[in-house]
DNA sequence: TGCAATACAAACCAATCGGTCGTAAATTTG
DNA sequence: CAAATTTACGACCGATTGGTTTGTATTGCA
């Protein structure tokens, strides 16, 4: 029917979600956007009807390009602590390469741009809702097949793990320090085999 | 010679830190600063001979806030221990009552203005490896007094304890949920006696 | 008290901001 | 292929951006 215009549509996501995860929702102009993407601007703003509009779907695309990169890697693992290893490996590869250039959208979004368009503030914690519910689902089944010690609190758990993930991805890209990120994921990741093995 | 050039200066920076720590460089325009400080343009520009000049001044003011407070904090106890839970006894008011608003200016400023303001990248690396170097002293001399276990690498425990101060922070502020705050940072306070203590 | 230095506000600047719209080009459909 | 519809273009809009200049109070100091 009309395939061109979701081809388009979502072409200029793609563009627009690298240069806000970077630059931000105010540092991030049309004119960017529109160098990027090669379109003019009446091209762009015929598929979309506002700037805040395009930010909301830049968000959720770059973090959709994060998690799905992440399940991929957890499904291929059946173990609980397999899978928890799996993630650490992910994020261990993640200032190197990282699925949507700017790092972590949650990070990045919640520096500065939550009260730049409080829209944005919704979709950032509903994104960390849905990271935090993944981590909370391993733990559970691995508790339910005897993998993981079943005095842990999964939802505590979950929260320690993201945050230390996410407190790592934010002292490392502050000092622009690599290895700094790989010995806190190292320390993360023998902590987790001491609290959550049997 | 001149107190009233340099208590207006002063006075620009205050409030231009906390438009800045909200808001981000793009975020913040010079009629915000006009605004808030109540001056004119020239008012403004006759101290400062740029925008990036003041967002400069603006974060280490911030970060001084912040690091001020902290460090007064630290100082009334004596041994390492109470030093570390005064620590977290001071972030675990961060978000009810921050030295600046719009929280850690570390943090805030990692988001997005790391690419908008290159200058930037230089000052948040010094602050972050200011923040290090006060929690090394501290287990260093801990160590000394035979208050911590000699086997801790002072650098490494210093970088995990901050790295989870940051994450902690970043996922109460992604979403907006202070009691998330509280318990990470008793986590991380019942983590540091087990590992600490002897 | 008188002079010079300072600090101020307002007018002004070119550039850029997000956003609109009539028209031309391209695509899909019959 | 031709008609109809969709998509893209780019000039244009008013508002605002960071920054400058200028004339005038006001201030501190001798």
């Amino acid at each position: 029917m009309e395939p061109k215009a979701e081809r388009t549509r979502r072409y200029i996501i793609e563009k627009a979600s690298s240069l806000f995860n970077r630059k931000g929702y105010h540092g991030t102009s049309m004119s960017d956007i529109m160098q990027a993407t090669g379109l003019a601007k009446g091209g762009v703003y015929g598929h979309f009807k506002s700037k805040e509009e395009i930010v909301a779907e830049a968000f959720e695309y770059a973090f959709y390009r994060v998690s799905d990169a992440l399940v991929i890697r957890i499904k291929t693992k059946t173990v609980a602590i397999d899978k928890l290893e799996a993630i650490m490996e992910f994020y261990d590869n993640f200032l190197i390469a990282p699925p949507v250039e700017g790092g972590c959208p949650i990070l990045s979004y919640s520096g500065h741009s939550l009260e730049e368009v409080p829209m944005i503030a919704k979709l950032v914690a509903r994104a960390t809702r849905t990271m935090l519910d993944s981590l909370v689902r391993i733990l559970e089944k691995g508790q339910k097949y005897g993998q993981i010690r079943a005095e842990i609190d999964p939802e505590t758990y979950a929260e320690i793990i993201y945050s230390r993930i996410e407190g790592a991805l934010a002292l490392a890209k502050a000092t622009d320090d690599t290895q700094r990120l790989h010995r806190l994921l190292e320390a993360l990741r023998m902590d987790m085999r001491r609290d959550l093995l049997m």
